[in-house]
DNA sequence: CGTCAATTTGAAGATGAATTCAAAAACTGA
DNA sequence: TCAGTTTTTGAATTCATCTTCAAATTGACG
């Protein structure tokens, strides 16, 4: 019998056990087993703490968006130098190599959306704060004269954000020449008109 | 009994069947049952044209890929001004509204194509063939002397067909800011600075 | 009109997944 | 250690889907 846990640990694990099965199986593929084998349970025990597997699935959406978005802050904060924290920002926006898991989770989100309520709010909140968070890094270095920007602060973001979630999909769908390098030099080129800063550093 | 048609005829109603099929249940949700009820035709009628159901589902997508693109491309020939191509060009790669058909139909993709080595070849080529297609548009500009580009024709048609595909996410997920219209001027926003073209017309 | 091949149906059987639940196991606190 | 509670199992049941196939229907062609 598969060790016992308490209530919220539990709950812990299934949620990246299902991360897991979403990634294999897809968001529209995924099935009780699925998410029983990935955690080293039964299909009854994951019941036991999610009757309703959808549930589960949301949450673990929730989750797996929360991490990547808290992973950028994180980075983010540790650099002062605007320049320094919009190129290291594009980075850390981009799947590290077609089996990214954090991206990979997120990409399945993109057709759901389309059919699901929640996993359309979802992605819509994971995206403005992502379009705040380049805001804020564009404002800063504006301020300080780093920055020429070409256009509204948020329009350039929102920019910076879409190109991040297009290439997010090209290189985990496998462009034999777009990799993590490619895309962050492609999305530089951008960010480089718009900042009229050249971005070395 | 539904109507009885000829094999060609009977498949390209299926093709279409699956189109509708995988927009409203999702790549990993369609079901036989839900293909045949778009069809109008019993599981076994559509068993007996595809015996794999996967292979329908190919068929289709790779359908409406064609279809979308052929249609840009008609679209793009009924234009000689660099600047009105560009413009047109970058509205048709545009939802016309969160149930825009062919744009729901290629978002599912996204998330398929890191699991399904044929749905990213898929994506890939519709990718690559789109980059060509404004490369084109840039190139012809530029030795017109309309265009002043910002950086490699590639470079920016890459980052072009990025930005419709993002923004394509966006409406289907029905952000409540960002619509076709505001999508169209981010991309303008882009496309002015790489061309450093106001893009009036 | 009648024959034949192609297409479709509908029902039966097989497979697979979700759900339920009694019993077993694992932990808790006394 | 023991009683009580929570968690997990595994098997039985139900439910849904896929698959198969004989029979019915359709349209083509002589």
């Amino acid at each position: 019998m598969a060790q016992r846990k308490s209530r919220s640990d539990r709950r812990l694990d299934l949620i990246e056990a299902a991360r897991r099965a979403i990634i294999r199986h897809g968001i529209d593929g995924v099935q009780l087993s699925h998410v029983a084998e990935e955690a080293g349970l039964t299909s009854g025990a994951v019941l036991y703490h999610y009757p309703d597997l959808s549930e589960l699935l949301v949450e673990a959406q929730h989750a797996g968006m929360e991490r990547f978005y808290e992973q950028r802050l994180r980075q983010l904060a540790t650099f002062t130098d605007p320049v320094e924290k919009l190129v290291v920002t594009i980075r850390s926006g981009l799947p590290t190599g077609p089996l990214d898991p954090d991206v990979r989770l997120l990409n399945e989100l993109g057709g759901a959306a389309g059919r699901n309520r929640v996993y359309g709010v979802l992605l819509t909140s994971l995206y403005d704060r992502q379009v705040s968070m380049y805001q804020a890094i564009l404002d800063t270095g504006s301020a300080l004269g780093v920055f020429r920007l070409s256009a509204d602060s948020v329009t350039i973001a929102r920019n910076l954000v879409a190109l991040e979630d297009a290439y997010g999909y090209r290189i985990t769908a496998r462009h034999p020449l777009i990799g993590p390098e490619e895309a962050a030099e492609l999305i530089l080129s951008y960010a480089r008109a718009a900042t009229g800063n050249d971005l070395a550093h």
